[in-house]
RNA sequence: GCCGGUGUGUCGGAAUUGGUAGACGACCGCGACUCAAAAUCGCGUGCUGUAAUGGCGUGUGGGUUCGAUUCCCACCACCGGCACCA
């Protein structure tokens, strides 16, 4: 009979359905497992093969939990709101909700065809109102405790997509999303503060087993910097407060610089000679896009304050301020002290404003560069500081700063709030109503969710308003605190906001009056292994250990961290080695390869195709390769195979080798070479005639990776209920060494031939094995062996003279 | 510029407490089966050489070692992230 892969999936996906074999069920008496993977978003492409590769790598593994004995929750659901649906309906004039629900049932056939083992019960979809009450809620929740507020900033605002984005959404000055240019736009926007949980979220990465790269990027981005605030007193009177790293070189502050937006230039302007020069640089800089301010090519520009000067808190001397871009407002004080000695960048501003530089620590040459070497430098020209160390003169500078009032200790973030809110259509209402006399008001929580208003007309402006605005009969309010007449917000959340706690609601995904009961999420929580993309590493990865935190503090969940484990997978690429794109036509539909192939295959192939780490391009021929070693299985394993259930005399090696092999591979995700053993294991039974025993073991570790062809098979043979429920099988080191042994003979360090020798035999043993033979006899002839270096098992090396 | 990663046959990739480089798969070649082809099964396959105790070979150049893809130093190339963050 033929390995009709089309017909055995179909059956053992419906009786996997009827059963409900994979419904996770919370059970005490059981050692959990939650296993998740990012929930797609439904794009009307439908699954593209990059999907299935983190997909089938947490199916394997879950499926080998299940074997292990685990209670395992692997869910799916489906991150819906967002621009490309959006956008999409605009065009065809049909209404987002429908174009969702579409796209939904679509992805559900695809991913049903690939035969994971999702829990079908659990599926959460954000833009459900009973999802998304719960999305609202914590909004609430985080509005009460002052964590979300409303002001007015210069944002980022894409002129493509017409809403503003936040900071994580600008990569290389435009738009992650569309790659369309990024402006500066002043609006008020409603913001989350992330920045209140910068330190716990740095510092809470130690303890938690994510990979390196996943650690380094959330740390880069969060950017911690120890220093010191120091107050200058400037003479007409206002204080001006700077942040310094580098507080040891406060003698070598020879002037200052503030950014253009300083609320200081604007008060000190009318007492400015040169005031309209200070005001044409400032209108020159606000027109400026960010990335043409931090082209770092550029030149150093800027203009004097003429009219103010400040004083050296340690020099007491008068220095010049100064206005210039290459100070931004967004971070630390928006101001700097300058000390051009020991910064690249104030040297740079000082040899072109032939400003002095004074050398303050010891080491290099002032004159032809600034010196910023921190840990073999010495103090000089600097007071009490002269012959510290810059450790040393740090602290205590520090201290001196605190002592007289002139400043502090303290610490500053790269890290900007989270500016959440956006100007479209498809996404979950902010719950907030505008009344004129009370402010911003929470919506009760008895009238959640507030749905989105079911309308013809949802297209963007220019204005800066939300289609929403338009829409006066669900504007038109009135407040819930003092019941006058007022509008509701008319901005909807972010793309994230549903998926920065979704998988809270996996457990427990009907819960009408909690967002999941706290004996689920007690029981469920943490998630012990998360797969996903590395693009999300300073997205929706911190996004969401933020709002779990913050439902931490409030006693939501029991847990610190959302998710124990972290790992990431690499992009598939096309044949030519280039992204997969529509226009370059090189894109594989994964409906195709499984009408060809078949989905086990498909699943087989795309964990063979290289590290799981790494970018790897498609293949169709590896393809057929995978295929026929499903093929060699079938013809193994096709008609039932009588006998013990013992492993066969002449497999037992690589029996045992194959069960520890596949089984620590698994685990340190290197699939590819868990499937080079399969094959090893499968041509190893080609050579010998397998027993019932051995056929029984290849099913059951074949399983995980291709497991409706092991269903099959397994029914074929017998063996009694599923494949999928066997005890995964374990191994015995013992039996896993042959009892003879090739070893390598080397002269001088060469490999000159190899020869057998008795499993764990003594060092005269091989010696004497290896001058027994032919080749190494006519070597060492007439020569003395001098040495000899002997490996166990392994080799031995023979050096003459 | 800074941080991180990678570099191995024709290709995807194996192998690192230093110990037979190239597992497994693809491609290609040969053989069996067949009237024939496909499929399948088996064999071969780093480069080079007529041969040899051949020679060379894991980005490049050095070093340590009986022995280096693995460790050390210097460099080159590519990829990713950050990028005037004081």
């Amino acid at each position: 009979m033929k390995y009709e892969f089309t017909r055995i999936e179909k059956k053992w996906q419906r009786k996997w359905e009827e059963e409900k074999t994979f419904a996770a069920v919370p059970d005490e008496g059981k050692k959990k497992f939650y296993g998740l993977i990012e929930f797609p978003y439904p794009s009307g492409d439908g699954l593209h093969v990059g999907h299935p590769r983190p997909y089938t790598a947490m199916d394997i593994i879950s499926r080998k939990r299940r074997m292990e004995g685990y209670n395992v929750l692997f869910p799916i659901g489906f991150d819906a709101f967002g621009l490309p649906t959006e956008n999409y309906a605009i065009k065809n004039k049909v209404h987002p909700a429908d174009v969702t629900k579409k796209n939904i049932a679509r992805f559900t056939d695809q991913l049903k065809m690939l035969g994971y083992s999702f829990d079908w019960d659990r599926v959460v979809d954000t833009t459900d109102p009973a999802y998304y009450k719960w999305t609202q809620w914590i909004f609430l929740k985080l509005f009460e405790k002052g964590l979300a507020y409303k002001a007015s900033m210069p944002v980022n605002w894409c002129t493509s997509c017409k809403c503003v984005l936040a900071n994580e959404e600008v990569v290389s000055g435009v738009c992650e999303r569309c790659g369309s240019d990024v402006v500066r736009r002043e609006k008020s926007q409603w913001m989350l503060k992330i920045t209140e949980y910068a330190e716990r979220l740095l510092d809470d990465l130690d303890d938690l087993d994510f990979i390196e790269r996943v650690k380094t990027q959330q740390r880069n981005w969060i950017g911690r910097s120890i220093g010191a605030e120091i107050i200058f007193d400037t003479t007409l009177g206002d204080k001006l407060r700077v942040f310094s790293t580098r507080p040891d070189t406060l003698f070598g502050a020879t002037y200052m610089v503030v950014s253009p937006e300083h609320e200081l230039v604007e008060k000190w302007l009318p007492q400015l000679s040169n005031a309209d020069e200070v005001e044409e640089y400032r209108s020159a800089a606000a027109k400026k896009s960010d990335f043409e301010r931090t082209e770092l090519s550029k030149e150093k520009t800027g203009v004097e304050l003429r009219g103010v000067r400040a004083i050296n808190p340690a020099t007491k001397q008068e220095i010049p301020v100064f206005i210039s871009d290459y100070v931004l407002a967004s971070y630390g004080t928006g101001a700097i002290m300058a000390v051009p000695g020991h910064d690249t960048r104030d040297w740079e501003f000082a040899k072109k404003f032939g400003l002095p530089i004074v050398e303050v620590v010891s080491g290099g040459d002032v004159e032809k560069e600034a010196y910023t070497d921190c840990d073999t430098g010495i103090l000089v020209n600097s007071g009490f500081l002269n012959g510290m160390s810059v450790e040393e003169a740090i602290k205590a500078m520090s201290q001196w700063l605190t002592e007289n009032g002139l400043g502090r200790e303290t610490v500053n973030y790269k890290l900007r709030d989270w500016v959440f809110s956006r100007q479209r259509y498809w996404g979950e209402p902010i719950p907030i109503v505008i009344c004129p006399t009370c402010g911003y008001v929470p919506l009760p929580e008895d009238q959640l969710p507030l749905e989105l208003p079911y309308v013809e007309y949802y297209e963007t402006t220019d204005t800066g308003e939300s289609p929403l605005a338009a829409m006066t009969d669900w504007v038109e309010t009135t407040c819930p605190t003092c019941g006058g007449p007022a509008k509701r917000e008319t901005d909807i959340m972010p793309q994230w906001a549903g998926s920065s706690w979704y998988f809270l609601r996996y457990a427990d995904p009907h819960n009408d009056t909690e967002l999941a009961s706290r004996k689920a999420l007690e029981y469920w929580m943490p998630v012990d292994w998360y797969n996903g993309g590395m693009e999300h590493t300073t997205l929706h990865l911190l996004y969401s250990r933020f709002w779990h935190k913050f439902l931490y503090d409030i006693g939501v969940v029991q847990t610190k961290e959302p998710y124990l484990k972290r790992t990431s997978h690499g992009m598939i690429l096309g044949e030519d080695g280039q992204k997969m794109s529509k226009s370059r036509g090189n894109v594989i539909n994964p409906n195709d390869v499984v009408a060809e192939f078949g989905a086990d295959t498909l699943r087989l192939y795309i964990m063979f195709i290289g590290d799981f780490e790494k970018t790897a391009p498609w293949s169709a021929n590896a393809v057929k390769g995978c295929k026929r070693f499903l093929d060699r299985i079938w013809n193994l394993a096709e008609k039932r195979v009588s006998g013990s259930e013992e492993y066969s005399a002449a497999n037992e090696v690589v029996i045992h080798r194959s069960i520890k092999k596949v089984s620590e591979d698994i685990e340190n995700m290197k699939f590819n070479t868990a499937i080079a053993q399969l094959m090893t294991l499968v041509n190893a039974y080609y050579e010998t005639a397998p027993s019932r025993g051995d056929i029984k073991v290849l099913l059951t570790l074949l399983s995980p990776f291709a497991p409706h062809i092991a269903e099959e098979l397994w029914e074929i043979q017998g063996f009694g209920g599923m494949a999928c429920k066997t005890p995964w099988p374990e191994y015995d080191e013992a039996k896993m060494v042959e009892q003879q042994r090739e070893i390598a003979v080397q002269v001088g360090g060469k490999l000159r031939t190899t020869v057998f020798i008795p499993n764990d035999a003594a060092d005269d043993v091989m010696l004497q094995a290896a001058l027994a033979d032919e080749k190494i006899k006519k070597i060492v002839e007439g020569k003395e062996i001098v040495r000899t270096i002997t490996v166990k098992n392994k080799l031995i090396n023979l050096i003459v003279r």
